[in-house]
RNA sequence: GCCCCCAUCGUCUAGUGGCCUAGGACGCCGCCCUUUCAAGGCGGUAACGGGGAUUCGAACUCCCCUGGGGGCACCA
């Protein structure tokens, strides 16, 4: 009896892809994999003076990058207008519409002086029992027309949501709304139910955001004469850490400046199903799989989250460690070429990576204290700050001659360079010396691990920037 | 203003009347390890918003308050 799911994630292309829609559309994704259902994508750029080419294509890459693939579509609502507006001249028909010649600005007006007089805002029903006289006078008038839907006087909308239950709102506090635009394209609602009624949607996840329309679409398809509902399931909101609605003012919310700072798919992904979802056994470090097959909506949590970079941090650094080298060589690629353009070397960008899969929180950071590897020496500088570290290191002179001799001569391999010994032979805390070492190889005080990254460099240039600094020095 | 929803550590959450002196994870703090910084290991800090009701017994059920969020467009 039960058919496999027919899900769709429709996104209206007027921005990139953030992280609530993202966490729709692997909401969405994961429930269709779950019940071996099919997963749509459909575009609802209804609002030409919104909608861009552009946001069209970069949410499809989003998607991809994330690995949510699609079954079915892009469906895009621009190219199906005669179908929304059939159905509209359908609900015209039968009296379930009417024209509406108030101009936007007249509603706009009307709706002021409402609230102004403590009146919900909202159509006045101003234009709802025009006679044919009064029509054809209002567009002789030159008029502008929209259509809009006549909704129920009174009684009572009701639908159970999947994640919420009960969901029900007196009709009285939903206005006759707008589906026709005076400029004769359709709006939202209409596309989004002559939509999921064409494409067989059985299952409607999205965010809480929208549950209130849901009772309009629901309106609209039983005018069209569908009676079957398809399940709806309601996500709580994701909200900055402020608890208010997640926005441009927090930063990265485009899924694209994630990718572009280093952030792992398969991170997003993992952080992302945990933002208002649970497996009944706690397990928080998944891959797409494991995920895929404890997912479902029964343990969709109802509370907004907080969006947490603080913990993103954190997953995407399991994520790293996790992947394997070429992976991650093929993550850091992008960021490297743009950072280093033709001072890149590959073969070099994977040493450094080797030696920092363990230790780092986003592949930027790898990809950021590798620059000293792709710098001339003649161009090679050190941090100010590192550079007073240096200075302040008790007998820093001493130690990089020592150091400096023991390079010329040591076998050039990670135990070979080590410095240690020599700096031990000093009487001195190899603790105390080592950053002022780490800041005259790398530039910074901190960064990838020193034996290891001298040879990566290579003997010849390792001891010229140690002989560049202890010139520096003097004395 | 009106309508709707939500409410466990700072954050994400487990919990569905007794197993809870509330568990896990991130963060934070401390210790260990250590080639800097990290990572890793170990330990610690920290919550059921308030008030009623039901019950032998409430984090879990009901009501009120408070708090938070969403919606009320010719956006989606």
């Amino acid at each position: 009896m039960t058919e496999a799911p027919r899900v769709r994630f429709s996104p209206a292309p007027t921005g990139s892809l953030h992280v609530g829609s993202a966490r729709t559309a692997l909401f969405n994704w994961l429930y269709a994999r779950h019940h071996g259902g099919t997963f749509c994508l459909r575009i609802e750029d209804t609002d030409r003076a919104r909608s861009k080419e552009e946001w069209v294509v970069g949410i499809q890459d989003t998607l991809r990058w994330l690995g949510l693939e699609w079954d079915e579509g892009p469906v895009l609502q621009s190219a199906r207008f005669q179908e929304y507006l059939a159905a509209a001249d359908e609900l015209l028909g039968a009296g379930k519409a009417y024209a509406c010649y108030c101009t936007e600005d007249e509603v706009k007006a009307r709706n002021d002086a409402a609230m102004a007089a403590g009146r919900p805002p909202g159509y006045d029903g101003h234009c709802r029992d025009l006679s044919a006289e009064q029509r054809a006078s209002l567009a002789a008038e030159g008029r502008p027309r929209s259509i809009r839907f006549r909704t129920p006087d009174e009684g009572t909308s009701h639908f159970v949501d999947a994640v919420r239950g009960d969901v029900r709102v007196e009709w009285t506090h939903i206005p006759d709304f707008v589906i026709v635009r005076s400029d004769g394209n359709p709006i939202f609602f209409l596309a989004n139910a002559v939509d999921d009624i064409a494409m067989h949607i059985s299952h409607v996840i999205r965010g809480e955001d929208l549950i209130d329309s849901t009772h309009r679409v629901l309106a609209l398809r039983e005018a069209l004469g569908v009676s079957e509902r398809p399940v709806y399931a309601h996500l709580p909101l994701i909200l900055g850490t402020d608890r208010a609605k997640l926005s441009k003012r927090h930063g990265a919310v485009a899924l694209e400046d994630f990718r572009d700072a280093g952030y792992l798919p398969e991170a997003l992904v993992n952080y992302l199903s945990l933002l208002g979802w649970a497996p009944d056994d706690g397990r928080e470090v998944m891959d797409a799989d494991e995920i895929v097959a404890a997912f479902d909506l029964d343990r969709v949590t109802h509370a907004a989250a907080a969006f947490d970079h603080a913990k993103l941090d954190w997953m995407n650094g399991e994520w790293i460690r996790r992947i394997t080298l070429p992976e991650l060589e093929a993550r850091a690629l992008p960021i490297a070429r743009t950072a280093y353009g033709d001072a890149l070397d590959v073969d070099t960008l994977r040493d450094a990576l080797r030696i920092g899969q363990e230790r780092a929180v986003k592949v930027s950071d790898i990809v950021e204290q590798a620059d000293f590897l792709f710098v001339d020496d003649a161009a090679f500088t050190i941090a100010a700050e590192s550079w007073e570290r240096v200075e302040k290191t008790e007998r820093i002179g001493e130690v990089l001659d020592a150091v400096i001799a023991h390079l010329d001569g040591a076998e050039w391999t990670t135990e070979g360079v080590d410095p240690r010994g020599v700096i031990d032979g000093l009487g001195l805390k190899a603790r105390k010396v080592m950053p002022a070492l780490y800041a005259c190889l790398e530039g910074r005080h901190a960064g990838l691990p020193l034996f290891d990254s001298m040879v990566i460099l290579g003997r010849e240039r390792t001891l010229a920037r140690f002989r560049a600094a202890r010139e520096r020095l003097g004395g």
